[in-house]
DNA sequence: GTCTATAGTGGGATAGAC
DNA sequence: GTCTATCCCACTATAGAC
């Protein structure tokens, strides 16, 4: 659900304009939906044109970006007061899970409405998209933070692998927040909260023989689909 | 990937029209497709008004209720195949996901195009949506044939709810499915041929003390969210 | 390089006459 | 049930102002 920024623009005034161009977009979406947002009011609502709109963005759903970014950078910020304190791997990853909720809540309703375009394969927008890759590399890093400096004790191929699949996990909380039609998103926090647990006693359990033989077939898995 | 099929037509007259749509619209697709062909163009390939095309399907994506029937009806036809000679668990459900992959690898290339409206939440064709659910249960019941005929030995809790749990997994292949840009769904074949035993493995280990906790922990989770 | 104004195309979706 | 006519809007094109 993260994705790269747009290429620096050369002037300030150009920035200025873009800015408002997506401040505008962001405003509309949350008030009235994406779908029913027209390219034609975000311009007047920036108090540009129509064209100037396109000189900027190449579309309507780059301006998604603005959103992705905005969550990104919360996350991120919400990250350091979650792993500062913090040495159990249990409550670390549940916070980083966490607070992506807390952050995403706002724009819940009207996520639903353009995640579609992120589900297409071929977007630039998904997820998994070669142009997502700097930002998705960001994600992944936040989860090896939760890894690295807690007080899990794991085999170095385990270790290794961890982040990558904890952030899949994240993207499998993602998904679901987007169908969660509960108040609040209650049941995502439910999701989050029993998942963490059962991933932590999972972790810790791969020093037992029954349970490293599952672990090696995983970790085998997931090497072989990344060829 | 599965819904419900239209109401039925009251004259065949009707029905005789909406077939002639519905062709028209598979015709298409293969050709050019989901994007690229207009309402008009299968409106005229089927020789009928635009409007006597939006009189029938509210929409262009309904039209692709058509692509999802048929992909069931061939899968619940193969299961007959799979799940007649077969008694070993892991045979069983390799023989289910693989077949549904043979299947469906002709249309790989536009059911990524077309998969975003599906992805939308709020779409009817949403696999979890309240209209897919008689598609959903017959796709269940096919893994619940897989587990109820088998040799596993299982723990009732488990038992109960392992068909579900397993069409989740096939969703997941699906995903990974429209996701996988490798020659002949290399990895998704891949995916399942490795997923398969892990699966097994695991389900056969619920009896150990150890895996128990894990998986009472996993039900849980599943039924809480289920509420 | 930044921006406006205007005109136009294509295609999804609908209204209303028959 | 079927058609024709129309609307709406994403998106493009262009010509030119600063």
């Amino acid at each position: 659900m993260t994705t790269v920024p747009e290429p620096a623009a050369r002037s300030p005034k150009a920035e200025q304009t873009r800015r408002g161009i997506t401040n505008a977009a962001m405003v509309l979406f949350r008030e009235r939906g994406y779908d029913k947002t027209t390219m034609r009011a975000i311009a007047d609502e920036a108090g540009v044109s129509l064209g100037n709109a396109y000189y900027y963005f190449g579309g309507k759903e780059h301006l998604i970006q603005a959103f992705y970014d905005q969550v990104q950078v919360e996350h991120a910020a919400a990250a350091e007061g979650v792993l500062a304190g913090e040495k159990s791997f249990a409550p670390r990853l549940h916070g980083l899970l966490g607070a992506w909720v807390d952050i995403s809540a706002p724009y819940h309703e009207f996520a639903g409405q353009f995640f579609k375009n992120a589900a297409e394969p071929t977007s630039p927008l998904s997820p998994f998209s070669p142009d997502s890759a700097p930002a998705r590399e960001a994600s992944i890093a936040l989860f090896r933070r939760v890894v690295e400096d807690s007080d899990l004790k794991l085999a170095p191929a385990l270790r290794r692998e961890l982040p990558e699949l904890l952030w899949l996990l994240h993207m499998g909380v993602v998904l679901f927040w987007v169908y969660d039609a509960s108040p609040g998103q209650r049941r995502t926090r439910e999701l989050v909260a029993r998942a963490v647990p059962l991933v932590d006693r999972l972790a810790r359990s791969t020093r037992l023989p029954v349970v490293r033989g599952v672990v090696d077939d995983m970790l085998e898995l997931v090497g072989a689909l990344r060829t």
